[in-house]
RNA sequence: GGAGAGAUGGCAGAGUGGUUGAUUGCAGCUGUCUUGAAAACAGCCGUCCGUGAUGAGCGGACCGGGGGUUCGAAUCCCUCUCUCUCCGCCA
C-alpha cells in the first residue's frame, strides 16, 4: 500500500511510475485524493463537534458536584443536537475512510527507477549469465521422463490421492528433497538468517499484511471453516513476524529464513509448459526474508541476490539474472530479480527463484516500523527472495545432469543426499 | 467439546461512571554529580488522525475488536476474538 502522504505531495510521479508498470486504472490516484481531502474535512468538524461536547460534559460535571442541578440539566439538552451532528459526521468518516482504503489498496507499488521499461516477460533485462549452456547427449529426457525410469515422483498417484499438480515423491526423490532443503537451510543460516518454522495456515490480516489479500485470494487455498488460507510462500508468515511493530534501529536487518511447504491454486494454463513439475499446487521452499533499514536496502537486495547465486553455483547449474520490467513485476514488488536455470532437456529457462525489494509496500500495510536515531517513526524496507524453489531445481537437476549413467549428484550436495548418482537400480 | 477466570502503556501492576492517556515500580532517555562509570537526585518517556513547516503548540481518537447505555465509560450492558485454569479427547 502506497504512504498516502506522498501520494498527496507527489500525485504526478506518482502517475508517472504506475504507468510505468502499465497499471490500467491510474485514475484510481485522483479519487483517492478526492477522497482523502473529503476525509479530513470531515475529520476536522468531527473533532471540533466532539471537542465541543468534551467541554459541555466537562461543565454539567462541575455543576452537579456544585449542586447547581437545574443549570446542570439545560446544558444536557444542548448536547443532544451535536451529539447527532457527530454520529453523522462519524458515519460518513467512516465510509469515505472505507471507500478511500479500498481504493488505495488497489495501486501496486511503485517501480524503482532500475526498472526497465516494458509490457511483458520479453522486456525483462538479463542482467547477467553465468555457466555454459550444458550439451545434452542424443536421447536426454526431460524431467518426468527421468522420473518415471527412476521411480522419483509420480503425479499419477498425486491425481489418486488428491488432484492434478500435487507430486508424490518416493525413494531417492523424496531424499533428494530432504537433502536440498537441509541443504539451503544451511546456508542460509552461515549467511546469518535466523531460521523460523512459521504456520502453514495465516489469517486474513496476515494475508492482507504481504499483499496477498485483498484481489488475490484466488491464488490461496481457502479454508472456510476457519477463515485461513494456506500459504502460498513463506514470505507470508514470516514477514508478518514483525506486523504491527515498532523495532529498534539497532536490530536491524532482521534475517530469517524458513522451510515450508507452498500452496498455490494457479488457475493458468496447461499443456506443454506445465508438464512434470514446471507447476504443481503444492512445493517445497526455502525462503529468505529481510527487514531492513530504508536506507540500505537496495544493498540487502543485492547481497540476497548473491546468496540464491551461490546456491545455483553450488549446484552447478547455468543460471541468468533477470530484472523484471514494469509490465512484468508483480503488485507489490518495486525492484525485482528473477533467477532462471537453463533446462536443457526442455531447451527453456525456467524461474526457480524470485527476489524483491518491496519497500514500504507491505511495512505500510503492516504497520511495521522503526525508530531512526532521531526517535523518528519511519517505515521499514521489506525483501524476500526464493532460495530456492525445489520443483524446478529438481527439473533443471534431474535433466542437466542425467548421464549415460544415471544422475549425477553436484559434490555440495552430496553429503546431504547420502548418494552420489541416481540410478535405475535403487532404492 | 464442557466449566470457570481474564485481556490496561516495552514489561510488571493499580484503577469499577466525572479534569484518567490513565497511580506506581522496572526498563529507557536527558541533566546534575563524577576523571569515567555506578549510586543518588531532578526532569522526560505511547500510538494514530487533524491543524501547523515532516517543529512547537492546539484539537480529536485509542485501556483486546465491534456495538450499546449515559451530559460523561478503562470503569456498566451486549457481542466477537484471544489467553489462562480445570475436565474430556488426542499426535
Amino acid at each position: 500500500m502506497l504512504e498516502i502522504a506522498y501520494l498527496r505531495a507527489h500525485p504526478d510521479e506518482v502517475k508517472a511510475r504506475l504507468a510505468k508498470k502499465h497499471f490500467p486504472e491510474l485514475h484510481l490516484v485522483d479519487e483517492i485524493l478526492t477522497a482523502d481531502e473529503k476525509r479530513r474535512q470531515i475529520q476536522k468538524q468531527l473533532d471540533n463537534n466532539l471537542a465541543e461536547q468534551n467541554k459541555l460534559a466537562k461543565e454539567i460535571g462541575e455543576l452537579f458536584k456544585q449542586g447547581r442541578r437545574q443549570e446542570a440539566e439545560e446544558r444536557k439538552s444542548a448536547t443532544a443536537q451535536l451529539k447527532e451532528q457527530s454520529r453523522q459526521l462519524e458515519q460518513q468518516l467512516t465510509e469515505v475512510e472505507q471507500e478511500q482504503q479500498n481504493l488505495l489498496v488497489r495501486l501496486p507499488n511503485l517501480p524503482h527507477r532500475l526498472v526497465p521499461e516494458g509490457r511483458s516477460a520479453e522486456d525483462n533485462l538479463v542482467v547477467k549469465q553465468h555457466g555454459k549452456l550444458p550439451e545434452l547427449p542424443q536421447g536426454a529426457k526431460p524431467h518426468w521422463e527421468l522420473a518415471e525410469q527412476y521411480g522419483l515422483f509420480s503425479l499419477e498417484l498425486g491425481v489418486k490421492i488428491t488432484g492434478a499438480g500435487f507430486p508424490v515423491y518416493m525413494g531417492k526423490g523424496a531424499r533428494l528433497q530432504r537433502a536440498l532443503v537441509a541443504f539451503f537451510l544451511d546456508r542460509a543460516l552461515e549467511a546469518g538468517y535466523r531460521e523460523v518454522v512459521p504456520p502453514y495456515l495465516v489469517n486474513s490480516a496476515t494475508a492482507f499484511g504481504t499483499g496477498q489479500l485483498p484481489d488475490k485470494e484466488g491464488q490461496m487455498y481457502h479454508v472456510t471453516e476457519d477463515d485461513f488460507y494456506l500459504i502460498p510462500t513463506a514470505e507470508v508468515p514470516v514477514t508478518n513476524i514483525v506486523r504491527d511493530d515498532i523495532l529498534d534501529e539497532k536490530s536491524l536487518p532482521l534475517k530469517f529464513v524458513a522451510y515450508s511447504p507452498c500452496f498455490r491454486r494457479e488457475a493458468g494454463s496447461y499443456g506443454k509448459d506445465v508438464r512434470g513439475l514446471n507447476r504443481v499446487h503444492q512445493f517445497e521452499k526455502v525462503e529468505i526474508v529481510q527487514i531492513a533499514h530504508p536506507d540500505k536496502s537496495y544493498d540487502t537486495l543485492d547481497e540476497m541476490v548473491t546468496h540464491v547465486e551461490q546456491l545455483l553455483q553450488a549446484l552447478e547449474l547455468p543460471y541468468r539474472i533477470v530484472r523484471l520490467c514494469g509490465g512484468d513485476m508483480s503488485f507489490a514488488s518495486a525492484l525485482t530479480y528473477d533467477f532462471e536455470v537453463y533446462s536443457a532437456a526442455q531447451q527453456r529457462w525456467l524461474e526457480v527463484s524470485s527476489v524483491s525489494n518491496f519497500e514500504t509496500f507491505q511495512s505500510n500495510r503492516m504497520k511495521t516500523r522503526f525508530r531512526d536515531e532521531n526517535k523518528k517513526i519511519r517505515l521499514v524496507h521489506t525483501l524476500n527472495g526464493s532460495a530456492l524453489a525445489l520443483p524446478r531445481i529438481v527439473a533443471a537437476l534431474l535433466e542437466n545432469h542425467q548421464t549415460p549413467e544415471g544422475i549425477r549428484i553436484p559434490a555440495a550436495l552430496q553429503p546431504y543426499s547420502g548418494f552420489q548418482i541416481i540410478t535405475g537400480n535403487t532404492p
